[in-house]
DNA sequence: ATAAAAATTTAAGCGAATCTAAAAATTATC
DNA sequence: GATAATTTTTAGATTCGCTTAAATTTTTAT
């Protein structure tokens, strides 16, 4: 069963979404705020996903994968990650200027195509953001990442991924030096605005707002 | 101005016809033999384009490319044809199955990521077919080549050139064993139904029909 | 020059993917 | 538990790209 660019972007943010939701249910206004549509034709797109048996979609309770939506959800999200890692690694693209390109090329359909490229990059784990890139079957690690805004002071950990692809996210990111595999310490959260000093490679010492460090995951060095 | 897949797709074949049309008039029901498409659906397709002065278009006379369409349709040209030479050069696929892949690929918005493909591939001249690639301002040399059909007995020509890029031709060159770059000398030529026998280089004589002999293109060795 | 054939356009309509506005169901508040 | 607020669905419309059938124009043949 071929399916439309849309189609396989709902199924890409019900995915994404239920890995954060209670017992993986989305909600229609969750999934309209994440697309950018309106509420109504969310509606209208589940019930034509649900015919498809692509979804679990109940009437104002919210929708889930079905076995089949999962797994080609799941591809997508393969072939995003794995576009990306090409545009960084190969076309020296920086990880600032990927994402709405790869929004694009994840939509090209060949099995072929995205096989031989998985091979050309060396089956790589994981994309220039830190996200796990799952393998052929759909597999993929769970890394054991914590936000940033659960670390233990004066612990030493390592940036392991970014949670917002944004150009305006990143460059911030470029701006202050901090890139994936950077060493990060926490020295003091600001009571008040959850405000953060954190030091990088045990060097540079900087403060970073609250809504940055939600958007930083870092793993235990 | 951003243009849907199907605009420049349009743009495209109006293009590719045009240079074999009577003073570049395309008519309406060749593009709709092209596109596989109503000629209904053309007519309408070239009202919209003509309100975007993509193309000049004249009642029950025919259309030709705008300035700007012109452009716009060599553009997708050098897309697909850059695309299919990654293809082929580094992800390894033969030349009979790329061409459907390109046709999706060709639509990808972003002048970086084709002006950084063009760079890695080192500026590639021609395309695994032997079509020439458009370069970023739209110029390309046209190839002094002839048709198989049109060449001198027991004169020495290379391939150059294949005018049908469906995987059936293609493999069928590849089981008789021709490739680009290949030499042919014309031996014989039916006059009954101008099947001719050539000589593949300098080795094996097969006979081949017109209608193979009529996509092949040559030149001098 | 007329009539037949072919090419092209117009008309009407459909499915996909979106929207806004109104209605209905659910959830929160008093 | 009634009422207000929020969420979600339904209803009705629009645009795009396509279709078939009918009408019109152009070309070809007699
Ligand atoms: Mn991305
Ligand atoms: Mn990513
Ligand atoms: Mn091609
Ligand atoms: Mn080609």
């Amino acid at each position: 069963m071929l399916l439309s660019a849309t189609e396989e972007n709902y199924l890409k943010y019900i995915f994404q979404l239920s890995e954060i939701a209670d017992e993986n249910i989305v909600k229609t206004n969750d999934l309209a705020y994440k697309l950018e549509h309106s509420a109504a034709s969310v509606t209208d797109m589940l019930k034509k996903l649900s015919d498809k048996k692509l979804v679990a979609y109940k009437k104002y309770y919210g929708v889930s994968l079905s076995k089949n939506g999962k797994q080609i959800a799941v591809q997508v999200l393969r072939k995003h990650r794995l576009w990306e890692t090409f545009l960084v690694k190969n076309l020296k693209f920086t990880w600032d200027k990927i994402h709405d390109i790869a929004e694009q090329l994840e939509h090209i359909q060949s099995d072929e195509l995205i096989d031989r490229m998985d091979e050309y990059l060396g089956h790589p784990k994981f994309d220039p953001h830190g996200d796990p890139i799952p393998d052929k079957k759909g597999n993929f690690s769970m890394s054991n990442v914590i936000c940033l805004t659960d670390a233990k002071l004066k612990k030493q950990y390592v940036l392991a991924n970014v949670n917002d692809e944004s150009t305006a996210f990143l460059k911030y990111l470029n701006k202050i030096q901090i890139s994936l595999k950077d060493k990060i310490k926490v020295v003091y959260k600001e009571a008040f605005d959850d405000t953060m000093q954190i030091i990088i490679n045990d060097k540079k010492q900087i403060t970073i707002s609250n809504d940055a460090a939600k958007n930083m995951f870092v793993k235990v060095d």
